[in-house]
DNA sequence: TGAATGACATAATTTGAAATCTGTCATTCC
DNA sequence: GGAATGACAGATTTCAAATTATGTCATTCA
């Protein structure tokens, strides 16, 4: 029944398989194991429990995410551009998950939504993706003198609206691009050069 | 054991405790009859529905934060300390009822669940409440010549990771006060005078 | 006469016993 | 000898029966 030896990978590829199939309430380790031909204990010599493997299972799915965004990122475009760009794309890619099989979503939601660890690691990433491109338009004089970490930090704050999976359930509305659009223009202003007239808090320094 | 005339109030104060004893899966409008000594028949002839008299309820619980804010955004500061304060208060008055009674905010959580059209209603009346905000402050020449609505949309949701109650898992977690405040920054320093040299996009007018 | 009642049909929820699943490990297999 | 197996204990899930809830309405009550 089966066709090589038993790395996790193919462990992975089943289980995702099953996953997508049964969903995450009826996905059994035995179901993994049954459809790899072998019994459900040689599953748990290469993952600890299945936990582990549905974190794993998550894992890769969010790389898939993050990957084509870290093109972006590192790409030689002018940084105003390249941020909006690269949070154009990161919305882009949840809302086509989303409205193109709303079940898969749903099932790895289910997966996220007990994996804080994995999910903390994910969003980290990304922030880490916006700060590179905010210290880039800071360095060449594209963006105002700003920290660069805090500042993304905020930036992924303020459109967590349009990436945030839990918020999932609006992407469909009417309006929704306009209102993104929007969003992008006012951060992007608050971005630009121009020193703002701070009637409020530390003076500049 | 009735105590005067049953009005749709009475039921309502009745349903309100009841749901925070029971909590929303277990109070039936048996027990809220039961509460007021009555029937639940007679409920029924105040009431279409149970859902009519759980929206009923939700709506009660929306107004009280509704309220104080209409309060601040018809104040007379200058609109970018108006906007800070109200959007401050937002988000306080959300966070004090999380931190404060978890399991009541769960039960609201619950009951706007299953209640679009009130939140439509709630989510709307917040959004004019910062158009006013907008319009006052481009009008008095604080902030730069947005689409006020537009602009009011595009904040309300750049502040939806810090009053969205799906979110409120985040609402505890360390550095959310200086997050907050770098988000406000952002959006205050979008809406500043200061003409941003806008590369993209339509030409000002 | 208009408000309140409670018996009733249908729908939803609870319950607990049976079935299935997770994770372990002594044993088998190549 | 290292990988795979499958029987097993304890935990979790399923499913159908029984209970409880919703919403209606003919009747009672004041």
């Amino acid at each position: 029944m089966n066709d090589s030896a038993l790395t996790p990978e193919r462990i992975l590829a089943a289980a995702e398989d099953v996953l997508r199939r049964y969903g995450p309430g009826k996905a059994t380790v035995v179901d993994v194991a049954q459809a790899l031909g072998v019994s459900h204990g040689s599953v748990y010599r290469h993952f600890a429990s299945k936990v582990a493997l549905r974190d794993a299972v998550l894992r890769g799915w969010l790389e898939r995410v993050t990957a084509p965004l870290q093109a972006i990122a590192t790409s030689r475009a002018a940084a105003p551009a390249r941020l909006r760009q690269w949070l154009g794309a990161l919305r882009e890619i949840k809302r086509d998950k989303v409205l193109g099989d709303p079940e898969l979503f749903a099932t790895y939601g289910a997966l996220a939504a007990d994996a804080r660890e994995v999910i903390g690691e994910h969003v980290e990433h990304l922030q880490q993706q916006i700060t590179s491109i905010i210290a880039a338009g800071v360095a060449s004089g594209d963006f105002r003198k700003v920290d660069a970490r805090a500042t993304a930090l905020a930036i992924f704050d303020a459109t967590s609206r349009f990436h945030y999976p839990g918020m999932a359930h609006l992407w469909s509305g009417p309006g929704e691009d306009a209102a993104f659009a929007q969003l992008l223009d006012l951060l992007l202003a608050g971005l630009a050069l121009a020193p703002a007239p701070a009637k409020r808090r530390k003076p500049t320094a």
